[in-house]
RNA sequence: UGGGAGGUCGUCUAACGGUAAGACUGCAGACUCUGGAUCUGCGUAUCGGGGUUCGAAUCCCUGCCUCCCAGCCA
């Protein structure tokens, strides 16, 4: 998003005019604060880098403030392994806090003001069940029912709530409602529940407390505590802005203005925490950070760079608009980046032996080859070359079809870096599949360069077979079929993919033997490929990150449609 | 049949009463020691119907469609 260090301007958005209203106004003093505040019940995903972006982003972007805050009012769901996953990814990503909060800091206080609205008449404690609050709610054309708990003394509610929090009452035996309206056409207003009962251990305050505020007696509340001049979240929270305004209107305390945006969907990507959840749980992936996962740990371990989702968090842009972004986006994001920053080396994934007859048995050069061509600082490094080599199974046809360059019987091909090379005959199996190439060479050609100006059609990657090293690579499609829609009856994960992940064992240079995890290579011609944190000096392992665009695949693809 | 929020290229986002723009995707081409990258060109959109206005994506009316809400989840 910077040129030359200075900030380009960002795309304009709707978050930014209310603020620049605000700051104009004078409301907040043209002082902005904001916080992330994620729930710490599973690990961050793709949709909360946007989140995240915009929040960070808007903040430094108005030389304010973020911080980051844990809403832990759930103990039955929390816990510090989120806690810690989440600040690993926020730092991952690129940002910094400004403080460090949790909601469950500010139990005491949430109290104290519960107390304070139970003293003004605008709290009691209701004795329903959770199916009996359920039941007299109401429905979208019928007020709900007041509780007959509703008109209960102050003293009474008092004591009732004083003992609901020493722990003489067990879970869902009673609960501190707020007294609003139950005739609103916004069931948020039906006097919500405030507090609820949960002999829960809770990671932070351990068993001090029994009594939980939900998250609207909570989440206002926080905001306000923390200064916060704009509390921006996704639009399922629209219904809830009446009710952040009612705490914080009744408690008279600081009011943030609550700002709603759309949340992130992506195309073949699954962004619910509960799915995640359950994939992660019932084992159908490795773990939260599964290299198939939408989750920020997942797309690391893949190598997705912070940097390239950054980039496509403001691509995407922030509007109050339902909808869905093609994924390919993101990929050409992550794909513009390490473009940039990916060294370059060869690998050969799936390998058909070449042999060059006219090549001296035994004899080894060292070839010259590019680390970067887009960074001319990479420098390069050293190929081995020998007369016998892998290439691609892909790079060869014996009946090469239309517009195909690639090797094939009486071409011609540039090797990268080494040589042209011309393909004589071929060597099949039983089963009449080619398992070798043969081929003569031209020692003129040497590094791939043409001395005589010729052309070749095609330049193709290899390794030689004497000096290349195994390594295990894993390819990831979709983790859900693309298409397939769950019936009703149906549990999501009949729509997971069999083939998304399928291992290979490639050759590659040698000079790939001891990437550190998450180091990111181009494999030329191929994708973007990053070492796993399974990988071992002797047994590399590398995920693929993302594929290089293929242009051919597409044309052939294309030729076959046409005539089927 | 209640309330809330939205409908602009295939997708996402801009245009703030004055020539509907950009990105991704798609197609075509140039260039290339990666069929990568880069570059060029092409294409497709204001939900419908009325109105106000010299002029409407924008303002008004009306219809249609989509999403969210009846957790002691967040």
């Amino acid at each position: 998003m910077s040129i030359d260090g200075v900030e380009s301007p960002r795309p304009p958005s709707f978050i930014r005019d209310l603020i620049e209203a605000d700051n104009a106004s004078g409301r907040f003093g043209g002082k902005v604060q904001t916080r992330f505040p994620p729930e710490p019940n599973g690990y961050l995903h793709i949709g909360h880098a946007k989140s995240i972006c915009i929040n960070f982003g808007l903040a430094k972007e108005f030389g304010g403030k973020c911080n980051l805050r844990f809403d832990d009012t759930n103990p039955t769901k929390e816990g510090v392994e989120y806690v810690n996953s989440i600040m690993e990814d926020v730092r991952w990503l690129g940002f910094e806090w400004d403080a460090l909060f949790y909601a469950s800091d500010y139990f005491e206080q949430l109290y104290q003001w519960a107390v304070a609205l139970i003293k003004e008449g605008k709290a009691y404690v209701c004795d329903l069940s959770p199916e009996q609050v359920r039941s007299t709610r109401g429905t979208p054309t019928e007020p709900g029912q007041p509780s007959p708990d509703r008109d209960r003394s102050v003293e009474e509610n008092l004591d009732l709530f004083a003992r609901m929090r020493a722990g003489e009452f067990p879970d869902g035996s009673r609960t501190l409602r707020s007294k609003i309206d139950m005739a609103s056409p916004n069931f948020n207003m039906r006097d919500p529940v405030m507090y609820r009962i949960l002999h829960s251990e809770h990671h932070r305050t351990g068993d001090a407390w029994c009594i939980f505020p939900m998250y609207d007696f909570a989440h206002g509340q926080s905001d306000s505590i923390e200064g916060i001049t704009h509390s921006l979240c996704t639009l399922e929270f629209e219904d809830h802005r009446p009710l952040y305004d009612w705490y914080c209107d009744n408690l008279g305390i600081h009011h943030p203005q609550q700002i709603e945006f759309d949340r992130l969907n992506l195309t073949n990507a699954q962004l619910s925490k509960r799915k995640l959840l359950t994939l992660v749980q019932r084992g159908l992936v490795s773990g939260w950070d599964d290299p198939r996962l939408p989750t920020l740990s997942g797309m690391r371990r893949r190598g997705y760079t912070a940097e390239g989702i950054r980039n496509f968090c403001g691509m995407i842009g922030v509007s109050k608009t339902n909808g869905i972004i093609e994924y390919n986006l993101l990929e050409h994001a992550v794909r513009d980046d390490l473009n940039k920053h990916a060294l370059r080396v060869m690998a050969v994934l799936d390998p058909l032996k070449v042999v060059i007859d006219n090549y001296p048995a035994g004899q080894t050069e060292q070839m010259e080859a590019v680390n970067n061509p887009e960074d001319a600082s990479a420098g390069t490094r050293p190929v081995a070359f020998s007369q016998v080599l892998y290439i691609e199974r892909d790079d060869f046809r014996e009946d090469p079809p239309k517009q195909y360059y690639r090797l094939s019987p009486g071409r011609e091909v540039r090797l990268r870096y080494g040589y042209f090379i011309t393909c004589t005959s071929v060597v099949k199996n039983e089963q009449g599949e080619v398992i070798e190439v043969h081929c003569t060479y031209d020692p003129a050609t040497r590094g791939g360069n043409s001395p005589d100006g010729r052309k070749v059609k095609s330049t193709i990657h290899w390794v030689s077979a004497a000096h290349a090293i195994d390594a295990e690579v894993r390819l990831y499609d979709h983790l859900f079929q693309p298409g397939v829609e769950p019936k009703e009856d149906e549990d999501f994960t009949v729509a997971l993919n069999p083939a998304s992940l399928t291992r290979v064992t490639a050759k590659v240079e040698p000079s790939v033997a001891g990437a550190a995890p998450l180091a990111s290579y181009q494999f030329e011609r191929v994708g973007y490929f990053c070492a796993d944190r399974d990988s071992t000096p002797d047994k590399p392992v590398f995920n693929r990150t993302v594929q290089l665009k293929d242009t051919w695949a597409k044309t052939e693809k294309s030729h076959q449609q046409k005539k089927p």
